[in-house]
DNA sequence: TATGCGATTGCCT
DNA sequence: GGCAATCGCATAG
């Protein structure tokens, strides 16, 4: 159980401070190690909820602390935390993490895995960890077998320009992409992924 | 209704 | 290091 309001502030201000916080799901506990920051509508347009709501969407424009997840590259999901002020959209995108408990149902999920620290390390390979899919959309994290445990003291944290969002005004240019110094969990690549797209 | 591309990953050379 | 796989969503016509 926690503080709903604690999501009821911008993805950006919340991000960091989601660094730490263990998402459990069933046996398999996660310990968050690198997210991504996406704010709403209008104002960030690498931003699912940048042109709006839509059905796919919906869930970034309900209450906070909520699951929302998409499929993309027609295999893979994704997860995000909601985190929107009132009136408002956004999300927090799980980018990677290190399996804390439950990691042989984790790397039996995973099947090509080896290593603890491949497990859950990226956006796609995190969600087939912890057995998440489009179905837990919408669950409400504060609590059940799918909820976040938020991390009693603050970790140290670096920003950096998210990844995997086409440059020039996509807003890769933000330092919106928060991870823990040093941990072997967080994604090495794409640090500055040329895509050619306008 | 038709078409292009993506908040990625894993296997290829 | 480079590229194919694969399909739902958003945009254009």
């Amino acid at each position: 159980m926690f503080d709903r309001s604690f999501f009821a502030r911008t993805a950006v201000e919340v991000a960091p401070e989601l660094l730490g916080a263990h998402l459990v799901s069933g046996e398999v506990v996660l310990r968050i190690t690198e997210v991504e920051a996406y704010l709403g509508v209008g104002e960030d347009p690498g931003s699912h909820s940048f042109r709006g709501r839509t059905n796919r969407n919906q869930v970034m424009f309900g209450e906070p602390g909520h699951l929302y997840t998409y499929f993309t590259y027609g295999m893979h999901v994704c997860a995000n935390v909601v985190c929107s002020p009132a009136g408002t959209s956004g999300g927090i995108l799980l980018r990677a993490g290190e399996i804390v408990a439950g990691r042989d149902i984790a790397s039996a999920r995973r099947h090509t895995s080896r290593t603890s620290a491949d497990l859950a390390r990226g956006p796609a390979r995190l969600t087939v960890a912890l057995g998440i899919t489009l179905a837990d959309g919408g669950t409400d994290l504060s609590s059940g077998p799918l909820r976040l445990e938020l991390a009693t003291e603050a970790s140290g944290f670096e920003s950096g320009p998210r990844t995997g969002v086409s440059g020039d005004g996509g807003g890769a240019d933000y330092p919106w992409r928060f991870w823990i110094p040093g941990d072997p969990t967080v994604s090495p690549y794409k640090a500055h992924a040329p895509k050619k797209r306008a």
